[in-house]
DNA sequence: GTGAAAGCGCTAACAC
DNA sequence: GTGTTAGCGCTTTCAC
């Protein structure tokens, strides 16, 4: 034990108030502090109160990074995204912010970029902080990293999609079914000679493949699908369409990845003076917030985004907890909103 | 020290590998282990290659937590945003993030609200952790806030502002000038009856004031500001240019506090058949990506909101390594980009 | 260049 | 209900 004055060598501390200070301020051991303040239940009201006018009085604030070292629970959450300005995350990522904040867990922010170049870096840096669960946006592209996580046991919810094989909880919705259903949809609609506009990521292609499939079987024309680079953005739809008119002039709809390559490609057509929806209908997908006020308003996939990053959450949560997660797969499902552009 | 075995109670570790493990492994002792591997420079060329051979084989990954403790030093960053989906900050988390993990640094994500009203509470999550700087965009409400954070002796940055009295460290530009040089911009042009539509954020409305006070000088009639909800969307422009048509139909020049607003001010002047930029100018602010490529193409004020990002993480690191920092105060400033909106 | 000891601030495990 | 003790996994301090 350490005594505190006349030592030879000892550690300076942070100069930080610690509990330590603030049992000694209550007049109790520091263990009766510590559960004090994180399971009142199990102290007297009179070491609550006194506790907490110890905590008042200094400004006392937990390291969490030591509670977290003994405890083996961080309280961090970390979540990966391919990039945070793709907009169709952010809403997920917000209200996985919100709902982890509320039950007092932290959010840590991880950008995996779109090539997958800088993952195993990130990972390394995650797994090292120990998080009480990891939350995947977008693709992990390597199985190494996947057995990493694995490993390290920490529990992983994989998200915005349904895996076949999923690395452990999962809240998503089909992109194949995306893909399908709007294809149907504009074939209901009398459309006959689709097209798409599609960002380089896998999931999107899995919709374009999937929607240019279902094309076919309904007995459509091929179904161009003009390729561009993730993340999107209104000029790539502008190009997109542009040069999908050269490869099918005669298009009469166009699907596109997002929401930004449609405002994209409604702009081109403008521009052009070819008319949305009566020349070309237009689809996109996210259903982000400008959507609905376009003009023509904009007909779009509609993900609850919110709700994944919340049940996500919810999931990492439970885990941390010690609950059973009863479900470990949750298909979130997903709805075209039919507005005026198709 | 514990042993392995037949001891009555010792508290189980994780199980996971520990540097203890990797050290053992090399055939040096921890403080060799953790020398090699943080300050290779340290250790001999016969160490630096047992140890990194230990740690391929066992799959050691450091306890961050642990060495944050040891150290007082978490690598953590702080980043405070009213809310992750205004798309405005976006472009500066994601510098800030690519930044900070460049360097070995994670950032650790809080949303204050526009309100306020959690900001207690993310500031005692945030202080909890010890992380080693907090960058604050956007307001941060509470005096009492300001001198927790400055109490816990954590450095801060805030950004996209110049105060007068910053807390510590500040990376930003002023929105008083932005408001002056739009309006003398609008003037130049030959607009006359100028108004904007506005975002409820606090520098939001000091650009608008100060775009409001120059037309005053420069001889033209009162400008009208209409005031929105944060964050902006697409939607309250379309409704901010009527209400601001209502207020006063002669209005030829539109000052708007984000592009999303712009965006919907153009959308609701087509929708009525008022030409842009002929009958009406409209100018945003962000210049976000989409800005150049609408139809018209947008004027808008131009934030290099990245660079933002890569100075706070500058400062941050730097105060962080102990190194001086010489200058407290960068003036990022801002440039109109000019376009066909007016 | 390497190592032994101590301890960062907290909580789990075990008494009483 | 409360206290004692022993660590969580790492790095600092000091010594060689």
């Amino acid at each position: 034990m350490a005594d505190s004055e006349g030592t030879r060598r000892t550690r300076r501390g942070s100069g930080g108030v610690t509990l330590h200070d603030v049992a000694k301020l209550a007049g109790v051991a520091p263990i009766t502090a510590s559960r004090a303040l994180n399971s009142p239940a199990q102290v007297s009201a009179e070491v609550r109160q006194k506790v907490g006018e110890a905590v008042a009085r200094t400004g006392y604030v937990p390291n969490l990074l030591a509670g977290g070292l003994a405890s083996r629970r961080s309280r961090l959450v970390a979540a990966v995204v391919p990039t945070i300005s793709g907009p169709v995350f952010l809403e997920t990522v917000q209200a996985l912010t919100e709902s982890l904040a509320e039950r007092g867990y932290q959010l840590m922010l991880g950008q995996a970029g779109y090539t997958g170049s800088r993952e195993d870096a990130l990972l390394e840096a995650i797994i090292g902080r120990r998080p009480d669960g990891i939350v995947l946006t977008g693709i992990l592209h390597s199985i190494e990293g996947r057995k990493r996580l694995l490993a390290a046991g920490i529990p992983v919810v994989e998200t915005w999609d349904l895996t076949p094989t999923p690395i452990d909880m999962l809240v998503g919705f089909s992109h194949v079914e995306v893909g399908r259903s709007v294809a149907e949809y504009l074939h209901r609609k009398g459309r006959r000679q689709l097209g798409a506009v599609c960002g380089d990521d896998e999931r999107a292609k899995r919709r374009s493949w999937a929607f240019q499939a279902t094309a076919a079987t309904l007995g459509l024309p091929e179904v161009p699908i003009v390729a561009v680079p993730a993340p999107t953005t209104l000029r790539l739809g502008r190009e997109g369409l542009a040069t999908l008119l050269e490869t099918q002039p005669a298009v009469d709809a166009v699907f596109c990845s997002s929401d930004l390559l449609a405002l994209g490609v409604m702009t081109e057509a403008r521009a052009r003076g070819i008319r949305v929806p009566e020349q070309l209908a237009v689809v996109g997908f996210g259903d982000l917030d400008f959507a609905a006020d376009l003009d023509p308003a904009l007909t779009t996939v509609h993900i609850k985004a919110g709700a994944i990053g919340r049940q996500a959450a919810q999931f990492i949560i439970d885990r941390a907890e010690g609950r059973a997660v009863p479900q470990r797969v949750v298909d979130i499902g997903y709805s075209i909103i039919e507005r005026t552009s198709a």
